[in-house]
DNA sequence: GTCTATATCCTGATAGAC
DNA sequence: GTCTATCAGGATATAGAC
């Protein structure tokens, strides 16, 4: 494993496990087993490494998900897609990161990064998933044809916020609901109970309170 | 207003804004118009500071939450509660936050909260959720007759991650979905969408995959 | 490409006068 | 309760020898 290859793996162990901030170059390198200078030499910066790292999981991740949408659409032509299958290739790349090599460590990292507070961050993420959010968001309004458009954009929110949440515990439950005994799950099972869960939200009828002319 | 209130209130503000890690208490008590000493000699330390925010706004939430519980199961006695009223009194009380003055950025604090890799953080949060969670779980496993113990633990999972992403992002949908206008939403309006979508999720059947006996 | 040494600034926390 | 001054150490980043 070379120098780089090195930097990335104990970046993604310590920025999952004590996030960005709290996560020093020092410490971060020391775990590498590499020369502080190495790590400015590679990636210029902090902050760069930091780029380095989403770019190297999300642009497989996301072309993954197009690859999957483009799939579905040329099966089903003009129609809608079905909406188990359009929230499984939305859902099912990010879910099986952990099936890869030091995967779920990073799939604990994209969880908290929906959330993250650093602009620097905020940032990459945007950019990484401007084509997917706007492909997905097509196909789920024309999968979704009872709804206005914003309640399909609330429901997508809701959807992100379950995916976020799942991933960055790690396919186990933990928190306010971890004191009962519960092994982490496999991400087919998992799937198995988030796309359903999902579906069954999107495609409940439009809320009275939300339909347009409704107070 | 007095010292203790000013950094109390600085507090919330830097911390919702840039985190915990990358607010320093010299920026902190400059925005407080306090002196840095005026911190330590109130809160202790930065961690103290921590725990005294979290309990400040937790300790009411929490109870408004088992006040609403006490009171639909008094009005209901031994049969299980309605899903929806359910639902209700454990996202209404976080998802009104926005309504008290600074509430607002104590609920995007607390949103973020939930995905916080810092230790001393998730453990203020696990001790002032302990008795709610409990609570709420056996409710919500007598309102779900239908499935199996985990699944119930699985939803209420799903469910606490789409109220932390919601309140993490202030009532409005940003990040992926943020290019469209869509303006923010009062607290009424927000829960009338996400209430039904999180009922028709938790009231689906028990999927095939997860049923006991089943692979 | 890799290292040592260092520049420059920021961190949480405290001692002690008022 | 509030302030100034300061401690001891950690932060990112870089210069320059090898």
């Amino acid at each position: 494993m070379d120098t780089k290859e090195k930097i990335l793996a104990a970046a993604e162990d310590l920025f999952a496990r004590r996030g960005f901030t709290a996560t020093s170059v020092r410490r971060l390198t020391a775990e590498a087993d590499v020369n502080l200078a190495a790590l400015h030499y590679h990636f210029g910066s902090k902050d760069g490494l930091i780029e380095a790292l989403f770019e190297r999981r999300l642009r497989p991740l996301n072309q993954e998900r197009l690859g999957l949408l483009d799939r579905l659409e040329a099966q089903h032509g003009e129609e809608a897609l079905p909406l188990e299958q359009l929230v499984e290739a939305f859902l099912g790349p990010p879910l099986r990161l952990s099936s890869d090599p030091g995967g779920e460590l990073f799939m604990r990292l994209l969880g908290r990064a929906f959330s993250e507070p650093d602009e620097h961050v905020t940032d990459i993420l945007l950019a990484q998933f401007a084509r997917v959010a706007s492909r997905f968001k097509a196909a789920f309004r024309r999968s979704l044809p009872h709804l206005p458009e914003e309640e399909v954009y609330w429901r997508m929110h809701f959807m992100v916020g379950a995916m976020a949440h799942t991933m960055a515990h790690a396919s186990r439950i933990t928190g306010l609901l971890s004191d009962t005994p519960c092994p982490p799950e496999d991400p087919e099972s998992l799937l198995g109970r988030l796309v359903p869960f999902l579906v069954a939200g999107l495609r409940s009828p439009c809320p009275r309170s939300v339909q347009e002319g409704v107070s």
